[in-house]
DNA sequence: TCGAACGATACACTATTCTATATCGCATAG
DNA sequence: CTATGCGATATAGAATAGTGTATCGTTCGA
């Protein structure tokens, strides 16, 4: 089925292989089950546009569009440092946050509807896990997505949603600001702490 | 929505439009429908990845998986071709196109008489040529003026001409309504225009 | 030989895509 | 004023994506 993405899922597949990364794995930094993983890769379902960017992003990829002309310059361009070049950092905790954040929020929209603070953290975070964000940083995304578990199913989770929504995107407008056009450094390599919250 | 997805599908979105495509015309090209394609374009709804790339193939651009780290470099190829492409560059073929498309519009005026349509033509044609317009634009700005070759002399133009008026007005009332805010370069450029008649 | 991790699969259920068709408001050309 | 083409929108139904959970057979290392 759906022959045309065959080849670009074939292509992730290979990536990930190589990368050894394992479907679990992967589907924890893309927020995707494993199950649905499989059945994209071994071609039982079709994925929607997101989901793949999820997974390719998981897989330090992106997706763009070129004009058919370019296409081989740019695969030319790619197939030279791509080889040697795949290397993809084994844990990193941060990412898995990240997922389990935006399948909480994904579950909190299902159970108790969908909500402009909601889709805002999504967005939100969804943005912030595209970047290297520093430690600092990161403790204050952390903070914040332990809040919202805390508060998830209690009465009065309105307006800590809403607040947390706020910071969030307080947060993101500051790294926007900061990084008018320039990829970041990079940082955020260390994180000594291991993963082992709730 | 669907934060990932967002740039991509607007990237789609302005290749469709500076190509004078309408989503009627590309619905039937990529097999799916007009109210399908306004949706995904505008947000409301997320298209799954095979649907995605009907799209994009019918517009003759290629879904691609890049390393984050050559992102740039690609975004700088697909970027060089574009500007070049729009780019008016003295003695490039697409000039040389409208110079001899205008002359031949003038000698029919001379021939056969002065009439709406040529005169639309002529306008347009005039308008397009101090326009960046894309490859695929001129293309289809190609085939009129081949169609209008064709059918200069021949006792059946009139309805011919009239075609080929309608559909350079319809080329540039998309270019025009595409391009409400966005920063085309080189407008001013060469309004001297020094015109390479080589 | 045991156990852990891998990928594949099953199943029940929900949410969403996607089609098909038709209409709307709007701009523009005749 | 009428006709045409544009994009946005509505609605109903069929198809399928996607979740959550659990299991299976295999491979590999201890």
């Amino acid at each position: 089925m759906a022959y045309q993405s065959e080849s670009l899922i074939a292509q992730a597949r290979e990536i990930r292989e190589a990368s050894g990364v394992s479907q679990r794995a992967l589907s924890e930094r893309a927020g995707l089950t494993q199950s649905h993983i499989s059945q994209i890769e071994s071609g039982k379902m079709e994925p929607g546009l997101s989901s793949f960017i999820d997974l390719t992003r998981a897989l330090d990829l992106e997706v763009m569009l070129v004009p058919k002309k370019l296409v081989p310059a740019v695969l030319s361009l790619v197939k030279a440092r791509a080889t040697r070049d795949m290397h993809i950092h084994a844990g990193q905790p941060n990412d898995k946050r990240f997922a389990r954040a935006e399948r909480l929020v994904k579950k909190m929209k299902h159970l108790y509807g969908s909500s402009a603070d909601l889709d805002r953290i999504e967005d939100t975070l969804r943005f912030l896990r595209r970047f290297n964000i520093s430690d600092q940083e990161m403790q204050l995304v952390r903070a914040l997505i332990a809040r919202l578990e805390r508060y998830q199913a209690s009465a009065q989770a309105a307006p800590v949603v809403r607040d947390i929504a706020q910071n969030l995107q307080q947060l993101r407008n500051s790294i926007v600001h900061a990084a008018p056009s320039e990829p970041r450094p990079a940082y955020s390599l260390d994180d000594g702490d291991a993963d082992a919250d709730a």
